[in-house]
RNA sequence: AGGGGCGUAGCUCAGUGGUAGAGCAGCGGCCUUUUAAGCCGAAGGUCGUGGGUUCGAUCCCCACCGCCCCUACCA
């Protein structure tokens, strides 16, 4: 297989035959090292010339290219690796000509070892004097311009390879990114979870409201859903005696993609047995705060045109957010008392869709067929939702809207469910859990019998009994890992903190290069915490 | 899904109704402390794809493909 720009594909592997001929594998197996390139600064960043020429440091150091500066009988280079670069000075009359005649063989992007000693140039740079040169594999294809980067965004995605040799910043959002996953383990793992997996091929879909990907199983001759949700399965687990267990791995909904969503995305769920919604709250203000604090040094982050403060959270429940963020020309605000009376949402509803008329603003549609609850749910998300930029727990959450949550013990038409917010994101969604077998049956067949293309199509019997056997007065919650790392690398697209992120596959065409042809399948995919579970 | 924008050399971008340019990368030459190294030279393109208008289209029109942004929907 050949690829674009075939000029220069070509002549590199041409280079690579000559430097065989030279007596160099093409593909040695294996370079011993002393310190990666990033080490080097690290290490001997405080060495001055003199230190240096007084006490040799000798190092043997492999990385890519990034940098090339012949000057006929002498060169440099810069190598990039683990994060870092450091330059090496390669002359004639130190390597002898058969070194430097591979070294003249050399291009942009190939990855070489060398060993010498740190000097430090005129400019007092600390480098690299090599003795010794050897390639370990060489690159046939260019790298991207070396000053603008690769800066075409589909580009990036569908060849984050050449983003991540390019782009710094891609690189520290991943880094973060794992940083922050190690981060939320050793948290939950201090405090005695288990760490599950559950399956992700679902013979029955639940846990969640979302359209699934299906797939089928040959042998068994079954279909079966990806995941939209863990949640049924880490409650199997309570029932099962682990009162404490997390999961944090990929769920899929065949849904839209926008800056918030890809239709595979990254979930952490946890349950703990003996707690409430209420506890959850504190303990999610707990675990954020203290990540903001470990990963980005501060409390106050910047996000865009806001500085978002992790050290107090809001809390605010649902029909007061309405009225709080009720617009000025819509009239007086309704009140809480007005939101919980029996047909009230719908007046209040009828009043926003008057203002939203009169106001080129989208007006909530078939108030008639909706239920208070559903209206109200609609009524914070049309208005106040995009409000919330610092961190803000909304709680009520009606009962209509939240099939798997535990009512209130005073108002059966809210539940102990809370939503937080964070720059207008939802970023967690928790709840006191439904355990009373019979009333979990009974929400499962009104939502099965109600229909639609994401309501479930049938009742999952084994959950119920699960239910049956005694769950636990249990807690649990979802956050969205991806807006979570979103918010900490200050990344205003889902995309940006996904590796892979699924693109519509490009047709493939022969010899098609980094230019942007290759196919990438990208299987199903999927994004967000969602409204009615975790 | 609707509206807007974009698609020109490998990369980053100019440009015009008379079939096209720069910088970087690549190629040849010079260069033993450079760092967006420098200097000289040559090369590189089906201007996203397919139609149409025109004597002539990369440019104007239509359709399609892909990407981005906004709005909406799935949630």
């Amino acid at each position: 297989m050949e690829f674009e720009p075939l000029d220069q594909f070509l002549q590199r592997r041409k280079k690579l035959s000559e430097i065989e001929s030279l007596g160099h594998a093409p593909y040695p197996h294996k370079f011993d090292w002393t310190h990666t390139p990033r080490q080097i600064a690290g290490e001997f960043g405080g060495r001055t010339a003199e230190q240096l020429t007084a006490e040799p440091v000798n190092v043997r150091v492999a990385g890519r290219i990034v940098a090339l500066r012949p000057h006929g009988k002498a060169g440099f280079a810069h190598l990039a690796g683990d994060g870092g670069r450091v330059q090496v000075y390669v002359r004639l009359d130190v390597v002898g000509e058969q070194l430097f005649r591979l070294f003249q063989l050399l291009d942009l992007g190939d990855i070489i070892g060398v060993s010498g000693h740190l000097f430090r140039t005129k400019t007092q740079e600390l480098t690299i004097w090599v003795e010794r040169i050897e390639l370990l594999s060489k690159a046939l294809l260019p790298l991207p311009e070396k000053w603008h980067g690769l800066t075409d965004i589909e580009q990036r995605y569908r060849h984050r390879y050449l983003d991540l040799i390019v782009n710094e910043r891609a690189r520290e959002i991943f880094q973060r990114r794992a940083q922050i996953i190690r981060e939320l383990r050793a948290f939950f793992d201090r405090r005695g979870y288990v760490e599950a997996e559950t399956p992700m091929m679902h013979p029955i879909l639940g846990g969640a409201t979302a359209r699934p990907f299906v797939t089928h199983h040959n042998t068994f001759d079954m279909d079966l859903y990806l995941r939209i949700a863990p949640e049924l399965y880490l409650k199997r687990l309570v029932v099962g005696g682990f009162d404490r267990v997390y999961e944090m791995n990929r769920n899929f909904r065949n849904e839209g993609i926008d800056a918030i969503h890809q239709p595979e995305f990254t979930m952490l769920e946890f349950y703990q047995a003996y707690s409430n919604a209420a506890d959850l709250m504190a303990l999610t203000e707990e675990l954020l705060r203290g990540l903001v604090e470990s990963v980005c040094g501060a409390t106050k982050i910047p996000y865009g045109e806001h500085e978002i403060d992790f050290s107090r959270f809001e809390r605010l429940a649902m029909r007061e957010a309405i009225g709080r963020y009720w617009p000025a020309a819509a009239g007086a605000p309704p009140s809480s008392a007005e939101l919980a009376s029996p047909g009230g949402p719908q007046a209040v509803a009828e009043r926003y869709n008057a203002f939203a008329r009169a106001h080129a603003a989208e007006p909530i549609a078939g108030v008639a067929g909706k239920s208070g609850g559903e209206l109200t749910g609609e009524l914070f998300e049309a208005i106040a939702e995009g409000h919330l930029q610092q961190p803000t727990f909304i709680f009520d959450f009606p009962t209509e809207i939240s099939p798997l949550a535990k009512c209130r013990e005073d108002d059966p038409s809210l539940t102990e469910r809370f939503e937080l917010f964070i720059a207008g994101m939802e970023i967690a969604n928790g709840f006191s859990e439904l355990n009373d077998p019979a009333d979990q049956e009974r929400r499962f067949r009104a939502q099965v019998e109600k229909g639609g293309v994401d309501a479930p199509k049938e009742v999952d019997i084994d959950y119920i009994r699960a239910l049956s056997h005694g769950l636990p007065p249990t807690a649990g919650e979802g956050i969205g890992i991806d807006r979570v790392v979103m918010l900490l690398t200050n990344s205003h697209a889902i995309r940006e903190v996904i590796l892979f992120p699924l693109l519509r596959a490009a047709a493939e065409e022969q010899g098609a290069a980094p230019s942007g042809s290759a196919t990438e399948a990208g299987g199903p995919a999927g994004a967000s915490p969602d409204k009615k579970s975790k």
